[in-house]
DNA sequence: ACTGCCGACTCAGAAATCTACTG
DNA sequence: GCAGTAGATTTCTGAGTCGGCAG
């Protein structure tokens, strides 16, 4: 419930003075990095938490106005908001024979949650109007997106290109309007803007594209292997590193980088051979029609990055994943002309931002209120015993807690790991206490517990609805208080105010940590950070108190406490996604990617320069700069022992990468999380030959830049333009390609065929980024069951070919194989009939397929972090797209402050 | 000047929960 | 109309990035 997110401030302009062009037009300034120098300065009057000290500090904290009661709307306050939700379904003909479906997102439902916020209630679930839009070829597997044109998709069986068949409910329209439109008027605090820079940004960026245009031009294939069937496959738990991290780290080298300068805002760049085409100040775009030859130009290709050359590849050989024939009920065929002022003026999920107080870069807040936190409810005895060598045991409360806890993994995959039961038994004997009888865990039959849990759970499940409801209704008004803050006068969701619940701990990948008790955060384990002048908050555990209170205005935490596992960590209580504060850092960093856009040119001309270079640590640094701009690698930071072993760029071992004549390289790896990346990429050749050089003489588990690290790697990119970081290449490389492949996919059609088109930029987007997810466990079955119906189809259509031969003759029917008679058909309308299972068939066919292909995939993460909302905003207003068709409710509150976009916004 | 650590924040997939569709 | 289920959304918390400070 981020309504409040939604609010709208008056203005008296009728805007929601959140016009971005002044700042578009001003020197970009990057507010979070001076902040963070700014605060650097003063940081060292800034109490830091820190286990031991109980540095009082109170910063900047000035009297709190009276918190403006919840400013509280609802995203779909106005009514006129409707039209968009009322989108008419469009069911586009599946006549393609290589479709596949894509469902589009879910759209969020408008409905004003204000009354529920209010008074603690969920009474009324909201509407939530959906719509299954068949999508359309993004289907291929990452991998075999990866590999390129869907032509060679195609070609090997895979549905390239699909049609949307498209289903969307219509959304119940007008509810609560009267709620929104109170909460709104009733809204005292107007946030001021944050951002603004939308509009005036509206610039032909092709020229300033690097990588999607180029894509064809060097022919590189950039492949992420494995698919469906190969696909980079997650890290099974059980599985050992497959690639050759190595888990020995060695210390580095710590020769000074020196970096490659370039002048910032040079615009010679452009003359520099390196950046011809990509150059961004040039005023030449590079696209892709214009390719240049890449296959000699040394860097001409080098440009592009590898993600959105491949991504180009298909874009180009695909016509579209819309078809423009394919059938367009009549939907939309509105101006586009009319839409953008529409939009503009009612953009009813637009909030205005603040900006950062005082502008001082420094303090985050003036005033903070909050509750406090929410702690979880006491161990509650169950009684139930394990047996130790089939003999029951008797267990305190403590005991049996840890014991439950491990007992309730008994199906997930933890459970038979070693690793897992090992430090589940160091941790759980320290409770049991030396001379207890449980000796060891093997002999340990936790089944009672988990029947138990079983059981538990059934009846959970069991409840009717009215007692599920109760139950629900009687948590959030539990809950409520702890679920808002007010941040200089305005109200706002804080993202996680229940404490984390004892457990154990889950690490990701080979973890040595897992299996170890996470033990229960008590009160006197957490610190408060509050506003000077507002209460403390009561602690909800009587008898106990906090472990310190601050009061420190350079920081948006709320509350901390330190991470059970590694204590050394911290776990942060922050607001929502939903917040100003949130989301005036999220426009800093595209802007931040946008600025990058500028000068990618000079960068990548830097880079490529240098991929020669006689000073090691110089061609080390231009070969990582070239790999983390290409292939959107993570930088890559050293990780200690007690982690587990995954890489990113600059720690990358001489085993994650194979170098296969003449020019390719294959990357094998686990990145975050312990996801697998894999991908051989056809490469610039002197990268090509630096990288054998970085190997040679060196052992597998050795690291492949040696002379490098991340804070070598950044410091050279600051050079290159302010605050620019690894990381920006990600956001830069994400957001360059939705808008482009948006820009050059999107066909006039209906509103369903334009999501698709979406759907597929997203794909492309998580596929650069790797984002995966897991295979869900019925998805065999799914598969199996569309097989299943498609075989049947098919049968019916033998039985209706033999029926039409014998209409034509002025036969009967013959008895169906379920022994009924059938109906007396004409010829005519068996015709149909077989065409009509045909289609059935053929739309069977690709959901399968889609359903395959995007298994592995995952789209959320891209979506929430890397690509800049107001390419979508923009073009759903461009394009007559309800934005609620590609946000979500939680998405529209994030983005608020993309909303108010100029139509024409280009990243 | 360098390095390692601390601190604060973003980004990430899995699990839990909710919702709507299908049979 | 209902139950089961697929898929979307939300919650949870682990895993990164990166700046800055201290030794």
């Amino acid at each position: 419930m981020a309504t409040e997110a939604f609010v709208k401030p008056v203005v008296p302009n009728g805007h929601d003075g959140y016009d971005d062009d002044d700042e578009d037009e001003m020197p970009l300034v990057f507010k979070r990095s001076s902040n963070n120098n700014n605060t650097s300065s003063s940081s060292s009057n800034r109490p830091r938490p820190n286990s031991n000290g109980q540095k009082s500090s109170s910063i900047g904290s000035t009297k709190s106005p009276p918190p403006s009661r919840s400013p509280l709307t609802s995203p779909n306050r106005s009514a006129s908001s409707g039209r968009s939700s009322l989108m008419k379904p469009s069911l586009p003909s599946s006549s393609s024979v290589q479709r596949s479906t894509v469902k589009s997102p879910p759209v969020g439902d408008g409905r004003s949650l204000v009354a529920k916020e209010r008074n603690g209630l969920g009474k009324t679930p909201p509407p939530v109007s959906k719509s299954d839009d068949e999508d359309s070829e993004d289907d291929k597997p990452l991998s075999a997106r990866l590999k390129g044109d869907t032509k060679q998709a195609s070609s090997s069986g895979r549905g390239s290109s699909q049609q949307p068949v498209q289903r969307s409910n219509v959304r119940p329209q007008g509810v609560n309007d009267y709620s929104r439109k109170k909460d709104y008027d009733e809204r005292v605090q107007t946030k001021t803007n944050v951002g603004a820079s939308s509009s005036s940004k509206a610039v032909n960026n092709d020229q300033k594209r690097p990588l999607v245009n180029n894509i064809n031009r060097n022919g590189l294939k950039p492949k992420i292997e494995g698919n469906s069937s190969q696909a980079p496959a997650k890290r099974p738990l059980e599985k050992g590193n497959s690639s050759n991290q190595s888990s020995v780290k060695r210390p580095k080298l710590s020769e000074p980088a020196r970096p490659v300068k370039i002048e910032q805002g040079s615009r010679n760049a452009a003359t520099t051979p390196d950046s011809k085409g990509s150059n961004l100040e040039a005023s030449k775009p590079l696209r892709a029609n214009q390719a240049t030859d890449k296959e000699d130009n040394s860097d001409g290709d080098d440009h592009v990055p590898i993600a959105s050359r491949m991504r180009q590849d298909s874009s180009n050989k695909k016509p579209s994943s819309v078809k423009p024939n394919a059938s367009m009920i009549a939907s939309s065929s509105r101006t586009i002309a009319k839409k953008p002022n529409k939009w503009v003026k009612d953009s009813k999920y637009s909030k205005s931002t603040r900006s950062l107080p005082s502008g001082d870069g420094q303090k985050k807040w003036k005033t903070l209120e909050h509750n406090g936190v929410i702690f979880p409810p006491p161990y509650k005895r169950h009684g139930v015993k394990i047996l130790y060598q089939g003999k029951p045991v008797d267990l305190t409360p403590e005991q049996e807690e840890v014991a439950t806890m491990f007992a309730v993994m008994r199906e997930t995959e933890y459970y038979n790991k070693k690793m897992f039961r090992d430090n589940f038994w160091n941790d759980w004997r320290k409770i049991l206490g030396k001379n207890h009888v449980i000796k060891n865990l093997d002999d340990c039959d936790f089944s009672p517990i988990y029947e138990w849990y079983m059981q538990e759970k059934e009846i959970k499940k069991q409840m009717s609805a009215e007692e599920k409801r109760i139950l629900k209704e009687e948590k959030l008004a539990q809950e409520e208080k702890y679920m808002w803050a007010v941040l200089d006068g305005v109200r706002e969701k804080v993202g996680n105010f229940r404490v984390e619940p004892p457990g154990l701990f889950r690490g990701r990948g080979e973890h040595p940590k897992m299996g170890k008790l996470k033990k229960r955060i008590r009160p006197c384990d957490i610190t408060i950070n509050i506003g000077k002048e507002a209460p403390v908050p009561e602690c909800p555990i009587p008898g106990e108190r906090w472990k310190e209170v601050k009061h420190d205005n350079t920081v948006t935490w709320l509350a901390f406490w330190n991470d059970p596992i590694n204590p050394k960590e911290f776990k942060y209580v922050f607001l929502a996604a939903s917040s100003a504060l949130k989301g005036l850092s999220d426009k800093e960093k595209y802007e931040k990617a946008r600025k990058l856009k500028d000068r990618i040119g000079h960068i990548r001309a830097a880079y490529t320069k240098d991929f020669s270079n006689k000073d090691v640590t110089k061609r080390q640094i231009a070969v990582a700069t070239y790999l983390i701009d290409k292939l959107a690698l993570r930088a890559g930071n050293e990780k200690d022992d007690d982690e587990a072993d995954t890489v990113g760029c600059c720690t990358l071992k001489v085993g994650n990468v194979d170098c296969i004549p003449p020019n390719k390289l294959k990357f094998d790896f686990l990145g975050k999380d312990s996801i697998q990346y894999v991908n051989t990429v056809e490469v610039e050749p002197p990268v090509y030959k630096a990288i054998g050089q970085f190997q040679a003489g060196k052992s597998k588990t050795d690291d492949l830049f040696d002379e490098l690290d991340t804070s070598k790697l950044n410091a050279h990119l600051k050079e290159l333009m302010p605050a620019l970081t690894a990381k920006v290449f990600r956001t830069y490389n994400a957001s360059i390609t939705l808008d482009d492949m948006l820009s050059k996919e999107t066909r006039d059609g209906d509103v369903p065929e334009k999501v698709v088109v979406y759907q597929q930029a997203n794909k492309e987007v998580a596929i650069i980024c790797n984002h995966q997810r897991t295979v869900s466990k019925s998805h065999g079955a799914q598969v199996e069951k569309l097989a299943l119906k498609i075989e049947e189809l098919r049968e019916q259509i033998k039985e209706l070919d033999i029926d039409l031969d014998r209409a034509k003759k002025g036969r009967t029917p013959l008895v169906g194989s379920d022994g009924k008679r059938k109906r007396n058909l004409t010829p005519e309308a068996l015709e149909k009939k077989i065409m009509q299972t045909n289609a059935k068939i053929e739309k069977m066919e690709r959901d399968m397929q889609t359903k395959e292909d995007m298994k592995t995939v995952a789209l959320g993460t891209s979506k929430i972090n890397y690509m800049d909302p107001r390419i979508t905003v923009a073009w759903c207003k461009r394009h007559d797209v309800p934005i609620e068709k590609i946000f979500n409710k939680s998405l529209l509150a994030k983005f608020a402050w993309a909303m108010d976009v100029d139509p024409e916004f280009r990243f």
